[in-house]
RNA sequence: GGGGGAAUUCCCGAGUGGCCAAAGGGGGCAGACUGUAAAUCUGUUGUCUACGACUUCGGUGGUUCGAAUCCACCUUCCCCCA
């Protein structure tokens, strides 16, 4: 695993990330198919005509469901889900915070009540890295725990230090996993920094974090609650110290606004199930704004979502007849809508990389920052 | 021809004297969604000069302090017997 980065503009970088399944072009948007599937009925190769450059998938929903051995039997999640492109595995801690209800924390690792049958699910860090070596991605997360926002600071503290813990440990496990016949010898492991919203915790989080030296760094528990100005300005306190020759991955954002921040603040890597989401609850990102497809008033409105993007659904459907289908109740609404914000996103991130190439970022972030988050 | 049953707000459907502008679905309209327990969830859905008023439960008339609810007749629909 290579990252370089060959260009700054206004703060963005940009980059290449090479990985062992291909070159990832950075600012990235990582596409996210939780259980080896991005929802609405997209298939792999859909993602390429999309320009997906990675995938990203859940150690805790695989490993529910078929199993981390099962797809090691079968060749590893490559070959699984028939992606030949890079994939990101996440490692469970943000189940930590999406499943409070069904977990419970302790120093050795976490205890879930399984969400589809009840059974208990132990995973500690050692588990989490077991599981994700047998998956073969390209690139695996620590086990953090995700704490939602707002968090007392004595809470946070704590949860941050032991998250810092949990990352010694994967990170001792990870290099014995490597050396037991790998699914994906070239595959790596990233840190995630926690720590809230208190700018102490978060830089004192990270500078624990970068002396284990791993080759990426995460920025976890942000978009869970607080207030976006809080969150830009976490990484404004975070993005002075993050080192400059790794990849900074800013992990589940998010708007597109968002992410044209993000950029400015240094991030190089993005997830967001947003896309794919909103696009199946009929929400459709355009580069004037954010549609509505439910809204009435498209019931005779001929043109595409948006005049502008060049995606499969634009070139070829009417707003009119995308609102039938969601009203109808179609399953092809959500594979169009879905496909549509996705190729979105992938060009929208493409876009970003041009603008750093020929140093016009600061033009781009200007022109774009108040419209993208627009209703239209 | 005889007997029985039913008509409720956009639709289906609860309600059988006051707590009813009327449950619950559906449909409509709008909103939320950020490392996916989400093809989900929430709000709203008679009118208005709007913490109050007005109109509404097939129609007309009646009983009652008070009627979607009780009575009479009418209209329409359904079922059974001939």
């Amino acid at each position: 695993m290579r990252f370089t980065v060959h260009k700054e503009s206004f703060g963005a970088r940009r980059g290449e990330l090479c990985t062992p399944h291909g070159v990832v072009q950075t600012p990235a948007f990582m596409n996210v198919g939780t259980q080896a599937a991005i929802k609405g009925g997209l298939s792999a190769p859909d993602l390429k005509a999309l320009g997906c450059q990675v995938f990203l998938a859940n150690t805790y929903h695989l490993h529910l469901r078929p199993g981390a051995e099962v797809i090691r039997l079968l060749g590893g999640l490559h070959r699984f889900m028939a992606w030949d492109g890079p994939i990101l595995t996440d490692s469970g801690g943000f189940q930590v915070f999406s499943l409070a209800k069904l977990r419970k924390i302790e120093e050795d690792g976490v205890t879930f009540n399984s969400h589809i049958d009840g059974r208990l699910i132990h995973l500690r860090p050692e588990d989490a890295m077991a599981i994700q070596a047998s998956l073969g991605s390209d690139i695996a997360m620590a086990f953090d725990e995700c704490v939602s926002n707002p968090a007392p600071y004595d809470y946070v503290s704590r949860a941050a230090a032991r998250t810092l813990r949990w990352l010694e440990r994967c990170s001792r496990e990870w290099r014995r996993q490597l050396e037991v016949s790998p699914v994906n010898p070239g595959q790596v492991l990233w840190a995630i920094n926690q720590g809230g919203v208190y700018d102490d915790l978060r830089l004192e989080n990270l500078k624990g974090l970068l002396e284990l030296d791993l080759p990426g760094v995460a920025i976890g528990g942000l978009a869970v609650g607080e207030e976006t100005e809080v969150m830009y300005h976490i990484l404004d306190v975070l993005s002075p110290h993050l080192p400059a020759d790794k990849p900074h991955y800013l992990m589940g954002v998010g708007t597109p606004a968002n992410i044209l921040e993000a950029v400015y603040r240094g991030v190089d890597i993005f997830d967001c199930v947003m896309p794919a989401r909103n696009a199946r609850h009929g929400h459709l990102f355009t580069w004037q704004g954010v549609r509505n497809l439910k809204n009435e008033k498209y019931v005779r409105d001929d043109r595409p979502v948006d005049e502008s993007c060049g995606c499969p659904v634009c070139r070829t459907h009417s707003l009119a007849y995308l609102r039938h289908l969601y009203k109808a109740g179609e399953i092809l609404a959500l594979r169009l809508g879905v496909m549509h914000n996705l190729y979105f996103y992938n060009h929208f991130l493409a876009e970003i990389r041009r603008s750093i190439d020929e140093d016009g970022f600061e033009g781009f972030y200007r022109s774009h920052r108040e419209t993208l988050c627009r209703r239209i």
